[in-house]
DNA sequence: CATGAATGAGTGTTCATTCAT
DNA sequence: TATGAATGAACACTCATTCAT
């Protein structure tokens, strides 16, 4: 991995998740990296494949973050871990999610078999909670994470600790 | 509102939802609305106008929608309304929801105002609920909702009902 | 068939035949057929289907000449009437044919059947001149006029005629 | 000439012939040596100095085959050689022909000069055979010989045996 | 001698938009 | 109102060529 490479994969970050994908021309990335526009097809093989780039890294993040999550010692741990995981992500980072995000709506690239081994887990945690229905539990909490994160991409609100406090209120943590 | 003008707004609807706005020509647009491309700028000025359009039922479906909740005689049927609402979105909304959610990662088309009302019925309902931070639960409230209809759009589950049901007990619905 | 699509083509057969295909940018060709480059792909689809469409010119051209030639009486005058066609090939269609002959070389473009008949007729017209092996005699009649046909494209003789002449004292005619 | 020059001249000579000069890149000759692309410009200085040397190569073979038949004896001899050279044309050396021969129809690269002594020998031996305008049938017999060439290249009859004795009878060989 | 990262001018093609009809 | 030919500015991508190592 050069330096340009290094630039390229940055300011393409950072521009795809504040102007989408599709309206990115490779040209503004490649000015926005110093880079000619031909390099990043030299090293990208094409525009796709840069994007592939920039979310095998997104990928990569996201395992260990839910590493620590599944290390858990008990239920109500993996819950307080994935709750304070999700709150705790930085601004750094955020242009990588949007782009996640975003590309959600964009293409079929929901990976089902990403997440399984933390469902796995949370479902059991659910279990040994005495939850009625820890698939469905499990299901919700996917869901209100996703929402969670959302809005702290979009428009984050300034009580997210107070927010935190309630969430973790309806879950006894 | 021509035939013509409203087979273009379907046309482009379903378009924009699945392929993306800004992938999406509007010459693709006319040829599924089966028109000819000079009529889309006829009618709705540029391509962006032709989408503000979209959004604009979009905006008075929701509004309908919120109404009913609004209206809600207790603290806890404004909660129950609201679920059940978004619970139970047709199949045949689904593309405008899509553009609608996917939007807004690409603008910055997110309108606090839009909201203003329901937060404040929300967060008047939990206070009498006796919540202990009823500002903070209304946003959560408004981020689970997000989380959910995200799921629904993108890869609705089997068991909705089921989740409902969990979500509800959380409210002590 | 427009004016400007007449244009296009007119400009494309002039600068593909001088310069040949590959390294005719689609660019000069609007320029030369005075035109944005924009509608050579609106009406031909890609560079290719604008090859193609010349070609199909070419082709009927082709056929035209043949049918002359095909509908000889006798045998002596098909011979006669072949050699003369190529000895009458005008200035205004070098440049058809020269596009013709240089797309030989760079694609697979020869196709048999296009001449299937005029060899049967040939060979035919050979048995009956009681020539040993016709259709050897036919193979080597296509040969010559290749030949002959390139050398008038690329570096005109000009003794044309004493070279016709020499030919029909071959077949004797 | 080094192991990796000669790998290089081998390797566009084919890409050349096969896929054309205009549509072969550099980086396919560099690939297919298994060398750098840079090397390619060491050596050559540009692509058309790598075509240049590939095509001082043909002229030099063609200068070879050229020699065996000026220095025959007889006219007859002289007519004899020449057209048994041409079906004596083997596989292997199809390549470099194809692409001499295709590129006639790129460039003005037609060398009158080059083939000024062969046209002197045949034109004195058609006058010693007592044809009527040995200039003519000289002219004629370039034709011949190029169509004939052309046919090999691109599309070899089966029958090429036949057509050699066809051809000698013409010229009583 | 040899590499391969890097460049920048081009190349085929797309597409929102205009306009004469 | 409606069409579709026409435009021209982008766009993704290619490629001959250079140069530091």
């Amino acid at each position: 991995m050069t330096e340009k490479q290094e630039s390229i994969l940055k300011a393409a970050l950072m521009l795809f998740a504040t102007q989408g994908y599709a309206s990115t021309p490779t040209s503004k990335v490649a000015k926005a990296a110093g880079v000619s526009e031909g390099l990043i097809f030299r090293h990208f093989g094409n525009k796709e494949g840069l994007l592939n780039a920039i979310l095998e890294m997104a990928s990569q993040a996201m395992e260990q973050k839910m590493a620590t999550v599944v290390m858990a010692p008990s239920p109500k741990e993996i819950l307080t871990r994935l709750f304070e995981m999700l709150f705790s992500i930085q601004e750094s980072e955020h242009e990588m999610w949007k782009l996640v995000y975003a590309l959600k709506w964009q293409t079929d690239s929901y990976d089902e078999s990403k997440y399984a081994s933390l469902k796995l887990v949370l479902s059991n945690a659910f279990e040994k909670l005495g939850y009625e229905d820890p698939a469905a539990e499990t299901e919700l909490v996917f869901m209100i994470m996703d929402g969670v994160a959302t809005s702290f991409l979009l428009h984050p609100p300034e009580n997210k600790s107070d927010i935190l406090k309630a969430l973790k209120i309806k879950y006894e943590l």
